[in-house]
RNA sequence: GUCCCCAUAGCUCAAAGGAUAGAGCUCCUGCCUUCUAAGCAGGCAAUCCAGGUUCGAUUCCUGGUGGGGACACCA
């Protein structure tokens, strides 16, 4: 049974005992027991909360229930109202045993949408910086999470390969070629050095869009480089120019216009958002009085764009740095026709170069930075998505480079990877001590010791971890699961020897729960993105 | 000035309003003749301040303090 079936199947109890409806049973959750609990697998505090509605003291209730789950369930009421139990042997081993079937994870409500998550969508300017990774690892990280409970999900990079940026950088590369400095606000980065050395001989006879286009072309080269390295594989690339070319600004402006969401002022075309939506603070300009488009219009039809592909649920993973254009934006979908809740911004929080003590700031004109290539190179892939996927979308990340190059090797992800390793290592040590994995056990004999008994709760709750990361749009919960599963496993491995050709029954019986911790370190790893080694 | 985010151990982070607040790094003490010591066992050590709501607050609310970010006919 699912930890969740074992939930529902609680919670149905509950009602029936005390009577109640669907409604009265909000708060029941199982959760597990804090350590100093000893001999319990899960704990309800429900009762507690319970005790209002039912006017009843919360151990009477507790006590009730407890006596409602006998026989099934071997369960204890606990001051000041918990229900601690504990699951039978033959359950939790059957429990545990299911955890490699196909679609085991997967929940209706999430089988029902089909979502388009854009991430990252630097542009293409310069080089990836530090920043990315962190973007790249939540979007990447949570698409492949809700995949696995059901989801259908296409990742998308937008890049936007026009306007004055690209302009900007055309002419900065124009002058590295030169061999003059870039233009007032253009980009003074070494990146474009090597760039101007490899153009062909034509270019100098170049305007000044074969140059923009030729940059945007290298860059975007380099960041599909640096996405593929990181693990990460966008399943489009969308490019600004293809809203242009399908007249999508065009098209946005007369859908706002028909819908009375437009007005004319100072030879501008504004969108009504303050008056019609208050869901953003004041007024803002689509179409300028020089009759060029802004870059909120045309966000507002890629955006339909990415409606009229059909996709229900559009989620958009931005930096802090834009958090506030969300208001704008959401008031914008709304205006379109689109309902609540089809359109989700996650905002990250930026992330903060630290070298010893100082405090870096970065920037991509200034060329002042530290990229991704260059910390993957130094750092790993599997060390870098880990460290970014441990915190939440909200921490203010300092990043301390110096520290991260120097403790590569303390980074918690060798301490999940190395379950993995040991683990595969038992079992290719197996056949010469004459244990054959596939030989079965009996489970009405198989005595479970404390570790063996945590280890084997333990991995029934990636199923709440993964809940919890759809419920905070983050991977973190994933990363702080796989870290308690590895600390149980090494302690079980420290007090158990799995291979004893004494014992071939009891050698079974902790192969089969081995195999189970395998299979959710690496389904785990593989959620970030991270490698699941053979050996260290 | 207005708005958003954050504040937990010396450092980096966890913790659906629940029981004695968990980890990793650092420091200290033990443990390799036995499936990988990138490991295990143990020790030191924390909820920014003041109110409020609640049976119960790190968590929710209000007000401070400190830090980061945003406030364009830029993209």
């Amino acid at each position: 049974m699912k930890l969740s079936q074992l939930e529902a199947d609680l919670k149905s109890r509950a009602r029936a005992a005390f009577s109640l409806g669907e409604e009265a049973m909000a708060g029941f959750a199982l959760s597990a027991p804090p350590p100093h609990i000893k001999n319990a697998d899960l704990s309800i505090a429900w009762p507690i909360a319970g005790a209002k509605l039912l006017r009843k003291a919360p151990l009477k209730i507790a006590e009730e229930f407890a006596a409602a789950l006998a026989p099934d369930y071997e369960a204890q009421a606990v001051p000041p109202g918990f229900v601690n139990l504990k699951l039978k042997d033959a359950l939790l081993l059957e429990s545990v045993a299911g955890l490699g079937k196909p679609g085991y994870y997967e929940r209706p409500e999430f089988k029902a949408q089909k979502i388009n998550l854009e991430f990252v969508s630097a542009n293409p300017t310069g080089p990836m910086h530090l920043a990315s990774g962190r973007g790249a690892t939540l979007g990447d990280s949570l698409a492949r999470i809700m995949r696995l409970l059901g989801a259908e999900i296409a990742t998308e990079f937008y890049v936007n390969n026009v306007g004055r940026q690209v302009e900007l950088l055309g002419k900065s590369l124009k002058a590295r070629l030169e061999g003059k400095e870039p233009p007032e606000g253009g980009y003074q980065g070494e990146y474009l050095k090597p760039l101007a050395a490899a153009l062909p001989a034509e270019a100098a006879g170049w305007t000044d869009t074969q140059f923009s286009g030729y940059a945007v072309a290298e860059m975007l080269k380099l960041h599909k480089a640096d996405m593929k390295a990181f693990g990460v594989e966008f399943d489009r690339w969308f490019l600004e120019s293809e809203l242009h070319d399908l007249g999508g600004p065009a098209a946005a402006l007369a859908t706002l216009k028909e819908r009375g969401m437009t007005y004319e002022k100072e030879g501008a075309v504004w969108f009504g958002a303050s008056s019609e939506l208050e869901a953003d603070d004041k007024d803002r300009v689509l179409v300028k009085a020089d009759g060029r488009n802004t870059y909120f219009l045309n966000d507002i039809a890629y955006h339909l764009n990415k409606f009229s592909r059909g996709f229900t649920r559009l989620i958009d993973i931005w930096g802090a740095d834009h958090h506030g254009y969300v208001p704008r934006m959401e008031a914008a979908v709304g205006a379109l026709g689109r309902g609540q809740g089809s359109f989700k911004v996650i905002i990250h929080q930026q992330v903060a170069l630290k070298r010893g003590e100082e405090l870096v700031k970065m920037s991509k004109r200034a060329g002042d930075f530290i990229s991704l290539k260059e910390l993957v190179d130094e750092v790993g892939t599997d060390a870098c998505r880990f460290f970014f996927a441990s915190r939440g979308p909200n921490t203010h990340l300092n990043f301390d480079v110096d520290l991260a190059k120097k403790k590569s090797n303390e980074n918690p992800v060798f301490y999940v990877q190395y379950v993995h390793a040991r683990i595969c290592s038992i079992f290719s040590n197996a056949a010469e001590k004459g244990i054959d994995p596939a030989q079965g056990f009996d489970a009405s004999k198989a005595v479970i010791s404390p570790e063996e008994r945590a280890l084997l709760m333990k991995l029934l709750w990636l199923e709440k971890a993964l809940l919890d990361c759809t419920r905070d749009y983050s991977p973190h919960p994933v990363t702080t699961y796989l870290t308690e599963l590895a600390a149980l496993f090494h302690s079980f491995y420290d007090k158990h020897k799995v291979l004893d050709p004494e014992h071939k029954e009891t050698s079974a019986y902790r192969l089969f729960i081995l195999k189970e911790v395998k299979g959710v370190i690496a389904q785990g790893l593989a959620l970030l993105g991270v490698t699941a080694p053979e050996r260290m």
